[in-house]
DNA sequence: TTTTTTAAAAATATCTACATTTTGTAATTT
DNA sequence: AAATTACAAAATGTAGATATTTTTAAAAAA
């Protein structure tokens, strides 16, 4: 089985795409079409396509004949995107509680195992992708029960916008062994109510704990200048 | 202030958007780019551009050198859509009880007022586009309750995935009194709810009234065998 | 002198026409 | 029938032409 060969629109989609949450290309930056194609090796025509579809994604803005722009970050948005996903995920993880089955209820036992034994052995960097990597497949594994593919593209959509901020207080977190002991709280007692079936509980406990990262990267993007008020 | 000059890439999109939602282009249909190019007098770069956006939006699927195609229907994309459209719009409703002002209130009932009062006067169709349109509004003026732009977006989504499946429903319900009767029965008991401020019982009461197409819709379709199972 | 206006030049975005690569098809061979 | 090959159709990519916006600088007005 072999990967098939991808046109380099879908490259550059990717590449740039990776450029921007990583913050290579920073919030309001212009997109010259010279310096992509340059940094892409590609042609205009597919790096226009790329940039196409990162603008139905909301990571992009257009301007007809202004070219393109990384979209810009603000503390409103920041708070739109964070209430939407807490909201959106909440109602998800009720109808996961009462639609999913047993092999859910493993599933998501394992991921929390998984992600509980991230030791800080490893490298900073690579602890932190680590823990990164085994969080966001917790919180998959939970969501997945809904069994809804649709909900499951929504919630991806609203990840992908809330990524450039969550990077953010990603670093905060994993470095601050209090804050990692209170996640794991906070997972434990979500998983507890996943078990007990108890849909409202577990709704309201997975609203908060994807609100607590609110006010911290409020105070970062404040201290660095990142946003808009 | 007049209208920005669009680049052809939006033009394309719109009117291929409004082809494969009006059933010009059906589910499966190869979209043979010597053709979009004959039908919208354009270049085969910009044609591409709006088909990349389509397929973000899930409308247009793209196989890399094999061109691209209008988004199949299914049964069960079918159940899956109206299911998260139903459960998601059910969570705005209950935010937007919540948190609407007065203004709200007050839009909420000029729209009931404005849908409650089509009457058979029009032709046919004329009939069917404003009591579309103003159903819409309706809806739309409810959801907006909520303050989240994020929210409404991803409602905005899923509401074109669904717009395919929903044309569907519209002409059997418009064209039936007792159907526009139950209809607007609904949307009172809604309205009841949202002005006692009951966020649980209004919410309800929409999931109820967004999954009553479906199995309308269901025999329609599998009648027309316009879908997979 | 400072500000505003205008005109030209440069930079940039966008589009088209053509070249290249890949895929699908049907005839031919095994 | 299965595999191979040759050809036609289609998708994709590139380079350069065209149109638009932005910048620059000079001229005119305040």
């Amino acid at each position: 089985m072999e990967a098939e060969r991808q046109n380099q629109a879908v490259i550059a989609y990717g590449l740039l795409k990776r450029d921007i949450t990583s913050g290579q290309f920073r919030p309001g930056d212009k997109l010259l079409m010279s310096h992509l194609k340059e940094r892409y090796q590609i042609g205009a025509g597919p790096m226009r396509e790329a940039l196409s579809q990162l603008v139905a994604e909301r990571m992009v803005t257009a301007a007809s004949q202004r070219g393109f722009r990384v979209a810009k970050m603000s503390l409103q948005e920041l708070n739109d995107i964070y209430d939407a996903r807490a909201h959106l995920e909440a109602m998800i993880v009720r109808l996961a509680v009462e639609r999913g089955d047993e092999h859910w209820e493993a599933e998501v036992i394992g991921k929390a195992h998984t992600l509980a034994s991230v030791a800080a052995l490893h490298s900073t960097d690579e602890m932190m992708n680590l823990w990164d990597k085994r969080h966001k497949e917790f919180h998959t594994a939970i969501a997945r029960g809904c069994g809804s593919s649709k909900l499951l593209e929504l919630r991806a959509t609203l990840m992908d916008q809330a990524e450039r901020y969550r990077q953010l207080w990603l670093r905060q977190t994993v470095f601050s062994t209090e804050a990692l002991v209170n996640k794991r709280r906070e997972h434990a007692a979500i998983v507890e109510a996943l078990l007990e079936r108890d849909a409202q509980r577990a709704g309201t406990l997975m609203l908060d704990h994807l609100l607590t990262p609110v006010p911290i990267i409020t105070a970062i993007v404040r201290e660095a200048k990142l946003a808009e008020e």
